[in-house]
DNA sequence: GTAGCGGATGAATCTCCCT
DNA sequence: CAGGGAGATTCATCCGCTA
């Protein structure tokens, strides 16, 4: 099984590289080889490089790759995370940060260069139909988007990884960080032929079309790599379903998927078990010798059995500020309880006020009553069409209203 | 009451106003009027832009109202680069070397220039503890992020606005374009007093700290602005509840919201209804007419559906020492921690002894639990009629029977 | 065996005022 | 304007230990 689909990732590299000489990419050297022998030394180099980790800089070994030879990149570059300082968890705890020296860039020109240097050589090795995803957060991911649309990548879509578990925002000074972004892209505008297994991907989402949000858990547990020390291995190690969602939607069994930032090789792992080929760039030795022993332990899935996985169900939770900016309840007016014995206002915000104390339904019924705790869905009714409902049954009837929230 | 907040309002700007002689920002005219001549005109200014549709092109707009006068800025611009008839000609200066499509690049720089020139303008009309939101999808949002960095603005978050019912992929060619993406960002990396309503935004989502993914339904029904012939009068018109949150999030009541895309003006409905201001810029005359008359008919929220509560880290400094002066803790008894491992002795001048050690309640705290810092007031305890309460609670009755005390 | 509790932890650009 | 001190601040999940 496996010798079969060596041989036929095989023949399809022969024949794209055969029609490689179509492809309008500037090569080195314009007197080199002829068109025949290249060809042939394309694929001894491509065979070479197949199902291997390229030891050293990433973009080398991206140079050294032949054109137009692989079906897929999925690339987690550097964040450029630009922090400063210590973080403590309110516990006094310290956070454990992103301070590794490959995150470090003097500036954004010098990320923009190196993006751009990866990016270029990334693209080189892509078939005219293959697609790269990217991932970041919105220290890199602009700069990222930008500099793509430049070298004439067509963006497909932008995906949004949505974590169930992310970090909380200690301080309470921004919106929780509770998502990175992935996009999307073919090697060109024109580029028509790219693979997307609409079909499976819809069969597999409740015969719902593939969203471009996704909903994962981040990578713990047994999942997550650990040192001897039991120190996590690589500090930004990514979840397998992650990574399972986008080879199973944008490559087919047998293909080659281009990681030039393998880390401890999830990619990988995810391509060897979907019955893809993977190529790493990694210069760490480190990681290098995680992700070997990773991958060996992988067992790949049989053909039948390479179907899109779906994410888990989540029970809704319904936050009293939907309600409110769903119009269900007005802002600015009034809850009671049963007995008519306290009553709060409303806010746009989707607090409640009491007199001048603000806070959640469930807070502010607990302190009206003198309890320490207070189910606020249940305690709380508003009037609608002159009669007096609980506001638990507006939750229920907007649960049924507003479906594919998770 | 409405002309109640617009004064609070008319005092604000005039603290801030005389603060922006303080401000680095370059000035276009060096040997302009006096300073105090300047000041008062900049008032005269800002007041006869407040809560109007300055008509016109947007940066002309932007450039003509006073520096440091808008405390919020929402603003959805425009990415279909065919139907930006104000654009430039590009600039071939600015392109780079790839070897790219030249009128698909051209039409890049063109959208970042015009990006640029709308970003500063807008920048120089913010205070200097100003936020800005902007929204886009993946055609243009990833331009608009690149320059904002660029231009020194500071990214606090991306969010992502997930729709409840995105319309559907016809093709099945991608994933179901499902989200868009809002940059919040700060006027500057050391802006550190910028609004964020953190309290009262986890008070309405079930006290769970708010996140950077939200969740709305796309803007249909009634509250989608329809012509005379019943067809949408703009072709992407935000939902209110969307503009809500970001308002409600980083702007108080009074505060100047400025949309340099006004549209049908929903940010200047949603700013009415919540007791903010508004500045919309805005140049044609169908869609300045439609929101005219939408934002005449709204009706503000009271007060109580829309103030901001204090937050803690706002409430009035207590001095432990004040505690003891006021004879709620006696000075010479014992302070103990919730397990009673530690015990202190309160001193006469507020401070505690643990043994020989004197300090703080909060450095004595710390160096009972070997920690780097300790919140005095929630971790030590006294006891008061046989039973031990946390000090914390005498601070809130202190600050209850004192509150004239500065 | 298991339910429950305490501790650990995750790509994080995470305070504010006074001297 | 840098430094120091007060004091405000967390959610979901996994693991290991105890009862």
């Amino acid at each position: 099984m496996r010798i079969q689909r060596a041989g036929a990732a095989g023949s399809r590299v022969q024949k794209l590289v055969s029609r490689t000489g179509l492809q309008p990419v500037p090569r080195p050297g314009a007197f080199g080889p002829s068109a025949a022998s290249r060809d042939e030394a394309s694929q001894e180099k491509l065979a070479a490089a197949l199902d291997q980790i390229l030891v050293g800089d990433c973009i080398d070994s991206l140079r050294g790759l032949p054109e137009a030879s692989v079906d897929l990149v999925f690339a987690d570059p550097p964040y450029n995370l630009q922090l400063e300082g210590g973080l403590t968890r309110p516990d006094q705890s310290e956070v454990d940060a992103v301070d590794d020296d490959w995150d470090k860039f003097a500036s954004f020109a010098d990320y923009d260069r190196f993006t751009r240097d990866w990016l270029t050589a990334a693209r080189r090795a892509m078939k005219p139909d293959a697609t790269l995803f990217v991932i970041g957060s919105y220290h890199n991911i602009f700069r990222v988007g930008a500099i793509l649309q430049d070298l004439g990548f067509w963006i497909l879509n932008d995906i949004v990884w949505r974590k169930a578990n992310p970090m909380p925002n200690f301080r309470g000074r921004r919106f929780t960080n509770a998502h990175e972004t992935l996009i999307w892209a073919s090697r060109s505008a024109n580029a028509k032929g790219y693979t997307f297994n609409y079909d499976a991907l819809k069969a597999g989402n409740e015969d719902c079309q593939p969203r471009s949000d996704w909903f994962f858990p981040i990578c713990t547990g047994a999942e997550r790599l650990k040192d001897d020390n039991g120190r996590k291995t690589h500090p930004t190690q990514k979840p397998e379903a992650l990574l399972a969602r986008a080879i199973m939607a944008a490559s087919k069994p047998g293909d080659v998927v281009l990681d030039p930032f393998f880390g401890t090789g999830t990619t990988g792992a995810v391509a060897k078990r979907l019955g893809r080929h993977f190529i790493g760039c990694e210069r760490d030795p480190d990681y290098i010798r995680a992700a070997r022993a990773r991958i060996a332990a992988v067992e790949p899935l049989p053909g039948a059995a390479v179907h899109t996985p779906v994410a888990k169900r989540q029970e809704k939770r319904v936050a009293f500020a939907s309600l409110v900016e769903a119009g269900m309840i007005a802002a600015g007016s009034e809850l009671h309880d049963e007995k008519k014995r306290w009553r709060v206002v409303v806010r746009a915000d989707g607090a409640v006020a009491l007199g001048d104390i603000v806070g959640s339904i469930h807070k502010i019924g607990a302190l009206a009553q003198g309890l320490p705790a207070c189910n606020g869905w249940t305690f709380w009714r508003c009037v609608e069409g002159g009669k007096s409902i609980c506001i638990d049954d507006l939750r229920a009837r907007y649960r049924a209203t507003a479906p594919g929230e998770d």
